[in-house]
DNA sequence: GTCTATAGTTCGATAGAC
DNA sequence: GTCTATCGAACTATAGAC
């Protein structure tokens, strides 16, 4: 049950270490699972003093849930401007930019993110209020937008399969995102360890497919039709 | 937060009807959210109860979730072996027997498995070390035999893209399980309501669709090719 | 800003009557 | 099997010295 003393940069303030530390925590053990005392002694801080900078564990939570959301979807704003002006928007490039701001948290060791990639898994996974609140908060925007992009790119795509394909490439994105070990698992040695680019490009093709899939006659908007045929 | 003390069948015992509660009271607030308190009494039993039947929460835990993993996989072998047995093995066909037996748990009323979804959505997507044997334990079983239903379905996939193709399935299924609202708030009424059946074959024909790009030469073995074009 | 000390709850678990 | 009563531990949060 040890723990990291997340310590990342030599200058930090106080509020920041906590944070850190939190992060950690919170990623760990969710927060109910959490306690002020563990993310004190992972800050290696008195506890008294994360009532004193944030007021509460419930504040302090969605402090360390809204750190990193600006940066992971300013960069994925960035990304999409980036493609407009190159001229090189499709399909697969713009689920590259949805997917590789949050997906390179847990596997870009430079990024240092995570803790937050787990701690993004858990909230955004959850059900109950304060979860869908703060998913909803902070992630919507940058939602519709790219609900939007995907719409303009696909021809012949209902706004409804828009929705349904973002959701599904959130769905991926998450899976990557969460190191539960399964995938190592199950794959028994198979797969090897691809790199970041790798895992990204194989999501995004597999993804892209399907939501031509969606966009192709007879593909998402119709009932019934239970066991259609293959498609190879 | 009122709860809807659970009494599913007329003649029950008092270990199910303490085992309905707390299927419904995990699933709502995971293992540290909820009290043994707010089991008792969402069944309206004594808390002693729990731990006169159970033992210890961290037990009723586990044996709420194991209580279902059986019947779900049954079924998904049943499904499995009707299809063989009908000579109708497509790969649409293994992902809709795959899929149908789990997603079906939130969106069949008959079925009543609707907080059992949720709680193995919490579980799956959990990173921690209960949650990870936990799933491991019921499911990695009849996960490696789906895969090796995948691999010999589609010719040209390598196992190591079976493995990813069956997680990308799970995390669709996942998300389609996870009542979190987020679909209704961004289809704004733009995604009709559909029934089940709509629901699944739309996430299996988006899934095989997937599956079948990552066979396709250059599909998911390589490295590289970051932004590959459309192929519409 | 940082610390000690502690108030006030609530938790999981158990003992023992019936 | 079911209940009441309660223990000891852990929790969030705060008061107040420095």
């Amino acid at each position: 049950m040890s723990r990291s003393t997340a310590q990342p940069s030599a200058r930090a303030t106080t509020q920041e270490v906590i944070l850190d530390a939190a992060e950690e925590v919170f990623a760990d053990s969710g927060f109910h699972g959490a306690t002020t005392r563990a993310i004190a002694e992972c800050a290696q801080a008195n506890a008294a003093l994360i009532h004193y900078y944030f007021g509460s564990k419930e504040a302090l939570f969605e402090a360390v849930f809204a750190r990193r959301s600006e940066a992971i979807n300013e960069e994925r704003r960035a990304r999409l401007a980036a493609l407009h002006d190159a001229d090189a928007v499709t399909l697969e490039a713009i689920l590259d930019a949805l997917l590789r701001p949050t997906v390179s948290l847990g596997r870009d060791p430079e990024r240092g993110g995570a803790h937050y990639a787990r701690l993004l898994v858990h909230v955004a996974s959850g059900t109950d209020e304060r979860s869908r609140r703060m998913t909803g908060e902070r992630y919507n925007a940058i939602a519709r937008q790219f609900i939007a992009e995907i719409l303009a790119t696909v021809p012949g795509l209902s706004r409804g399969d828009a929705v349904r394909g973002y959701m599904n490439a959130i769905a991926i994105g998450m899976s990557l995102m969460a190191p539960t070990g399964r995938t190592e698992d199950l794959s028994e040695g198979a797969l090897s360890d691809r790199d970041l680019d790798a895992i990204i490009s194989g999501a995004v093709r597999f993804i892209a497919a399907g939501i031509y899939a969606l966009a192709a006659p007879g593909g998402g908007g119709g009932a019934a039709d239970t066991l259609p045929g293959p498609t190879p």
